[in-house]
DNA sequence: GTGAATGCAAAAGCTTTGCACTCGA
DNA sequence: TCGAGTGCAAAGCTTTTGCATTCAC
């Protein structure tokens, strides 16, 4: 009944909070893999799942697939349409206040996405 | 060479701006459906993608789908966790300049979507 | 007539699920 | 012990793609 402790579990709340890349379901995989060979992609997209459920990691759709990040606090994310990679943005803080305050809607939660061209690409290329 | 016009295409862009239901692709497909009866899905697919590369749509994901809208402005959307439906919270104006201002990434878009209840939901479940 | 667009069917990509086995508590 | 969690393989769902055919221009 009660919650169960696992090294897949574990290896994969460790790599989430050692990483802001935004990871994948499969980059996470892959990552994983490194240190626990064995480990199935099923048991990966499991524990990710669960987790975003729980509300102890985030998760949100960049295209086609998931992305996933252990800092559950709004943020904004820009989605570099050149290195593809998905980079932190900062806080929303007071920007999001006037969606929740004056709309009849409930919001519970806001995401922001933004997309562009990130500084190391801009710069480089 | 030259772009041609064709039946489904139309249908499929009429469709798009008669509603504001943010349609997934199957939605249009089933939509389109009852007019032309033989479309193919892969016609609706390869039409809409079309579409939003042109930057006619609007493209966005929801969970691991695509859904679109022929509203190309910047404006919120709010994903109903009730009936799933995506309805429209208003333009951004202000809100993203800072951002757009700020970061040292060149923001081309921004996206915003929230997460919640809608008010018909909240109203009545 | 010509090739852009369609329809069909197959394939691809990511994620979920069923089931038997394993192992953490 | 015993059932939550795992691994494996199969299935699911949405989207993309190859190819012959059609039809808009």
């Amino acid at each position: 009944m009660a919650e169960r402790q696992t090294p897949q579990k574990r290896k994969i709340m460790e790599y989430l909070f050692s990483t802001k890349s935004h990871p994948s379901a499969e980059m996470v995989y892959e990552n994983i893999r490194e240190e626990i060979p064995g480990i199935s992609p099923a048991t990966v997209y499991r524990n990710l799942q669960q987790l975003a459920i729980e509300g102890k990691i985030q998760r949100f759709s960049v295209g086609k697939e998931y992305r996933f990040d252990a800092e559950t606090s709004e943020h904004v994310h820009l989605i570099c349409r050149v290195c593809g990679r998905v980079v932190d943005m900062g806080f929303m803080g007071e920007l999001t206040k006037k969606f929740k305050e004056k709309t009849p809607h409930k919001v519970e939660k806001v995401q922001i996405i933004c997309h562009g061209i990130c500084k190391d690409c801009k710069r480089g290329g």
